[in-house]
DNA sequence: TTTATTAATCGTATATTTGCGATATAAGAT
DNA sequence: ATCTTATATCGCAAATATACGATTAATAAA
C-alpha cells in the first residue's frame, strides 16, 4: 500500500470515518456504554468489566480520547473519564444528515 | 494477538461495531455520498469518482455489500449498487439509542 | 465466434490495528 | 523515604485492512 489514499477525500469525508473509526470496535462501544450508564468511569472499573488486559483498555481509552470522543481527568493515581456529549452530538448529527438526505430522495424503491 | 478478544463482546456490540466499521473508511462514506445522491450507481461511476483503483472500489463495495448497507445487482455485464435503507435505519437507530440514552441520563456536566 | 467492456477475484506488498507483558510514572499510604 | 496502587507507555507479535496490477468471468457487440 505504498501511498495513503485517505488524504484525497474531504475533510468531512475524513471527520465522519476518523469517527466512525472510534466506535468500531467491541470493546469501545462497550466503554461508551459504561460510561452511559455510569456518566463517568474510572480506567480500573472499566478494566474489570471488559475482557481485556489493563495496557488494552488504556490503549481503547487513548483512542477514543484522541477522536475527542471522550474526556479523562487524572484524579489523584486514578483517571476518569466521560464522554464528550458535544462532540457525539456533531458526528451523529453529520450522520443523520447523510442519511437523512439519502431517505428524503429516495422514497422509491432501488435494486 | 493471539486470539480474537472481539467474540468475546455482546452480539449487539459487535453488530455496532461492524456496521461502524463499514463506515470507517473516507472511500466508503464517499461512495455512501454518491449512492445518496444518484439513488443507484454503476460501480464504474464511482471508479470515475474516487480517486482508487477498480479493484479497490471493488472491495470497498464488497465489505459494504457484506455488512448489508448496500445492496447490488449485475445489470449485464455492469453491477447497480443502491443503499439499503433498511440497514441503515437500523443501525443509526441503535446508535441514537446508545447516545440518546446517555444524553437523558447525564445533562449534568462531567469531567 | 471473436472481440471489447465491465466488474469480481487473486496474489502480493505494505500499513495499521489489536493485544499483551514489562516497564515507567505518579500519587497516596505507611 | 519506602511501598502500594493506578494508569500510561514501550516494544513486540500477530491479525487485519488497504491498495494495486494481473487475471478471470460474464455479458454485449462485431
Amino acid at each position: 500500500m505504498a501511498i495513503h489514499k485517505k488524504d484525497e477525500f474531504s475533510q468531512k469525508e475524513q471527520d465522519l470515518a476518523a469517527f466512525a473509526k472510534a466506535l468500531s470496535h467491541p470493546a469501545r462501544i462497550a466503554i461508551l456504554k459504561v460510561l452511559a450508564q455510569k456518566n463517568e468511569c474510572i480506567c480500573g472499573q472499566l478494566v474489570e468489566l471488559l475482557p481485556l488486559a489493563q495496557s488494552t483498555v488504556s490503549q481503547h481509552l487513548k483512542e477514543l480520547k484522541n477522536t475527542g470522543l471522550i474526556n479523562g481527568e487524572t484524579d489523584g493515581p486514578r483517571s476518569c473519564y466521560c464522554i464528550n456529549w458535544k462532540a457525539v452530538e456533531k458526528f451523529m448529527g453529520e450522520f443523520s444528515f447523510l442519511f437523512n438526505k439519502l431517505k428524503v430522495q429516495n422514497e422509491k424503491a432501488c435494486c
